[in-house]
DNA sequence: GTCTATAACACGATAGAC
DNA sequence: GTCTATCGTGTTATAGAC
């Protein structure tokens, strides 16, 4: 790695070396053994590196599960650029957005329980609604920005600003159940997908109907007002 | 305490004694130091027995805070009998029944997240999904059965067998905020459910207009399907 | 700044004696 | 039913090497 100053950046090149090696050993056993097997001890012995120096990149065992975590929404976002490339219409885009995550997720399904676990705890940092995992949240929230701004969908502007929020409540939902589901290639999941999507592209088409507008007004006001 | 064949069962009574000390040891411990900072050797010392004895009637750690929550559970539904018994219309039925629960599990709210937590992990018999912990939510399901049945609510049956099962989910979703609440006195989670169930009796009575019956049939069909 | 080696600590959980 | 002793593991501490 080359710096500004001109000198080769060796000693922080061999660094991020390390760091990755260490994740991806850690990843590997979590797949292998589940997460609650997987001791800190045989991470740092198969990564060939010490206990100590696995602590100095990870400040903790979960920290390796919230760096799992932004490997996994990176992994996301690329693999959603064609879908949003080659669909127009609002429900391929939603479902195809909600599809690619379960199969960038698929590999860790099995012990992607942990990590909920984890994150549920709201004094945690790992949970997603904490102020340190909002970068994350945030490039997340935008990935479904863009799958409304560049359809075919057409919303009152105040909804269609607080959807991509809420279709992020959607995908947590998704996951939620995705955790619990034991079929399969998650089957279940992927047909709670492909039936929910339409149905809710169904729902914001309601919102056109005048005796649902003012419900829906009043919906959108309270979602504001609990932001704050 | 005395048993069916006449014999006074002081085992059994003292052993359920002991079982009830250690609960509560640990309710009082986890309410003043939090549930993390909380030692199972604490627990034990405080409650003058063994740690294998705390063990002995307490599987792990995390089945003090299962107790806690079928405690809570037994709680509120005694907490709620007079509500249900005094009002007739489906809104302060289903906000007394939520506020309740808010004041039920106040004394609690500071460590309450680490019910969450242990709740959310899908292995676990402590999750809310859990066959292990269906009977406490069958009974929590069922209270909001009540909410529905005493009610002036009417709704098509398909719907009104959902429901219950439906607004468990509110709760859930309810205690989610709730545990993220750090306002006085949760002051923001009741806000919340003051303004959150008005709006879903207008959602759900707007299920009478034509264009929404359909939509809505559709979402009772899903999730009918999703349950099986 | 990166890393090793090793020991020690605290705590959840368990085994086995009484 | 209850105890004491002990284990396994996350985490920290120390003391240094390159």
């Amino acid at each position: 790695m080359i710096t500004l100053t001109g000198v080769t950046d060796s000693a922080t090149a061999k660094g991020e070396q390390t760091r990755e090696l260490i994740l991806s050993t850690a990843l590997r056993l979590f797949r292998e053994q589940g997460y609650g097997k997987t001791t800190m001890r045989a991470i740092a012995n198969e990564a060939g590196v010490s206990v100590g120096n696995a602590y100095y990149y990870y400040g903790s065992k979960d920290h390796l599960m919230q760096a799992y975590y932004d490997l996994l929404q990176d992994q996301h976002r690329e693999v959603v650029e064609p879908i949003l490339a080659a669909e127009k219409a609002f429900v391929p885009r939603l479902a195809g957005v909600l599809r690619a995550w379960l199969d960038v997720a698929a590999p860790y399904h099995e012990f992607a329980g942990t990590f909920f676990k984890t994150a549920a705890d709201p004094r945690s940092p790992l949970s997603p609604f904490s102020d340190e995992s909002r970068p994350a949240r945030d490039a997340s929230i935008d990935v479904f920005r863009r799958v409304i701004d560049g359809s075919d969908l057409k919303l009152p502007g105040d909804l269609k600003s607080e959807l991509p929020e809420l279709l992020w409540l959607l995908q947590m939902g998704v996951v939620l159940f995705w955790v619990h589901d034991r079929t399969d290639d998650v089957r279940r999941t992927r047909a709670l997908v492909d039936r929910a999507v339409p149905l809710v592209d169904r729902l914001l088409r309601l919102t056109r109907i005048p005796g649902v507008r003012g419900v829906t007004n009043d919906v959108v006001a309270l979602i504001r007002s609990i932001r704050t």
